[in-house]
RNA sequence: AGAGGAGUGGCAGAGUGGUCGAAUGCGGCGGUCUUGAAAACCGUUGAACCGCGAGGUUCCGGGGGUUCGAAUCCCUCCUCCUCUGCCA
């Protein structure tokens, strides 16, 4: 969430960024906020100031029991029932406006970066640079990959339907292979790059989800275990970015590099279109996520350095991809600046997404509080990147349609090793 | 899952109703000494909010309660440890 601070610092920015995400009324919602928290400060003011005499009173009470004073200790205890009362109830008051402060930047999305164009949607999204050559694939030879997963029998649908439903495929023998191909490629990647492996729990608590932003908004998103209330993550940034959550870091520490490997689950309630086929869109797939906790001044810095990784793991898989800067419109709400890579897929004709790299800013370390010792010793709030490095099943689609040949598909080079085939046929 | 024990500052650990935001030790930071370092010695060292400031308020796992007053008493939840059971 926003920082109050921020926005009575940085009024007009503020303004500019919720007009940039086509936030409705965005100067009244500011307005309200700055509103709220001087009623916030005021009830604070009386409420202390009731306190402090009551404490003292206190005191004055031991010190006359102390002495053996009883009837003035007595005496005074009559003063103290109506300052409780007001303190209580100004206590409750208190309480319920911050509450309700809180309820209503729940509900402000991030302000984008300077740098981010103004859209409505992903049609105003900036193409940032294309790599890779486009394939042109011969008549029969341009299958899309749900096809050629039924012809080469690697991944199953419908199994995954008999034994849960759509959108959780079974991955079958070579099919399989690739998957863990996949994950071990990437991992090894990251952590030659200086990513430490974790591998943190897949089903996280209500305050994790608060945490990254994916409560109280997007239930819609995640799995609920019934009767447990843990919620089944959608992306390991909730569990590896929450790790952090309530820590005051040193600044030798940052920036701390994390790299981990989960599946991931979305209910994508809605989300179902004609286009979303085979591996296009799933409730389960499996991902490897990057996520950073860097200085302020070194966010963008690292943000470049992720994308750049992004890029050279595509390039390695031999695939050809552009990278987009989200506009206003499109960005998730916790982002302050996103690029998505976009593989081509060639059987289908179609861009399809497969990492989302984004700075939060503050945004989500405000609700953690993740800060560190910075260096006049005071405690700054960090900021927080992740990104997908990469998601599987879109890679496995591209892979699919953008090799097939006659005698098969065949495998990037890069990941033969991993695969110990060459050929999927 | 059952029985018992425990959760205090970066760590260790005292404190069982008022003078406790909290002894002491270690660690960290600053200084003296030294060519430099170590040792020794001196000082300093939690967080949040409010206030121009002086200063005030809150926080001893979370929440609630008793009391004029709670780290300390009561209730409840959570976590960890030990033993028993179960299980990959």
């Amino acid at each position: 969430m926003l920082q109050v601070n921020f926005i009575r610092d940085n009024f007009n920015l503020a303004l500019e960024g919720l007009r940039k995400r086509n936030v409705e009324h965005p100067e009244e919602v500011l307005h309200e906020v700055l509103q709220m928290d001087e009623e916030r400060k005021n009830i604070q003011l009386e409420r202390d100031g009731l306190q402090a005499e009551s404490n003292s009173i206190s005191k004055k009470i031991g010190a006359l029991m102390k002495s053996g004073q009883k009837d003035e200790a007595e005496a005074i205890k009559q003063r103290t029932g109506a300052i409780k009362s007001q303190v209580k109830e100004l206590e409750e008051k208190y309480d319920t406006t911050e509450e309700s402060l809180i309820r209503l930047l729940y509900t402000i999305p991030n302000i984008p970066h300077q740098s981010v164009p103004f859209g409505k949607s992903a049609e105003d999204n900036e193409v940032v640079e294309k790599i890779g050559e486009i394939p042109q694939l011969a008549q029969g030879q341009d299958h899309p990959h749900w096809e050629l997963i039924k012809k080469y029998d690697i991944i199953d649908f419908e199994l995954g339907a008999k034994i849960t439903g759509a959108g959780f495929p079974v991955y079958k023998g070579k099919g399989a292979r690739l998957q863990r191909a996949l994950v071990n490629f990437f991992l090894d990647q990251a952590a030659e790059t200086g990513y430490r492996e974790v591998q943190p729990p897949i089903l996280v608590n209500e305050a994790s989800g608060y945490g990254t932003g994916q409560l109280p908004d997007k239930e819609g998103q995640m799995y609920e275990c019934a009767g447990e209330n843990l919620f089944l993550i959608p992306t390991a940034e909730v569990p590896i970015t929450n790790m952090y959550r309530d820590e005051i870091l040193r600044l030798e520490e940052l920036p701390i590099k994390n790299v981990g490997f989960t599946p991931c689950f979305r209910r994508e309630a809605g989300n179902w279109g004609a286009h979303v086929r085979g591996l296009n869109r799933l409730h389960q797939f499996d991902k490897v996520e990057i996520v950073q906790v860097t200085h302020p001044d070194h966010s963008y810095q690292a943000l470049e350095e992720m994308k750049a990784y992004v890029k050279q793991l595509l390039d390695k898989l031999e695939l050809p991809y552009r990278v987009l800067k989200l506009c206003g419109g499109d960005m998730g709400f916790t982002s302050a600046l996103t690029y998505d890579l976009e593989v081509f897929a060639a059987g289908q004709g179609r861009w399809l997404e497969v990492s989302s790299v984004s700075n939060f800013e503050t945004y989500q370390s405000n609700r953690l509080k993740l800060r560190f010792k910075g260096e006049d010793k005071k405690t700054v709030l960090a900021h927080t990147l992740n990104g997908s490095a990469l998601a599987l099943p879109r890679i496995v689609a591209a892979i699919l349609e953008n090799n097939q040949e006659d005698r098969g598909v065949k495998m990037p080079k890069v990941l033969v090793p991993y695969l110990g085939y060459e050929w999927i046929d």
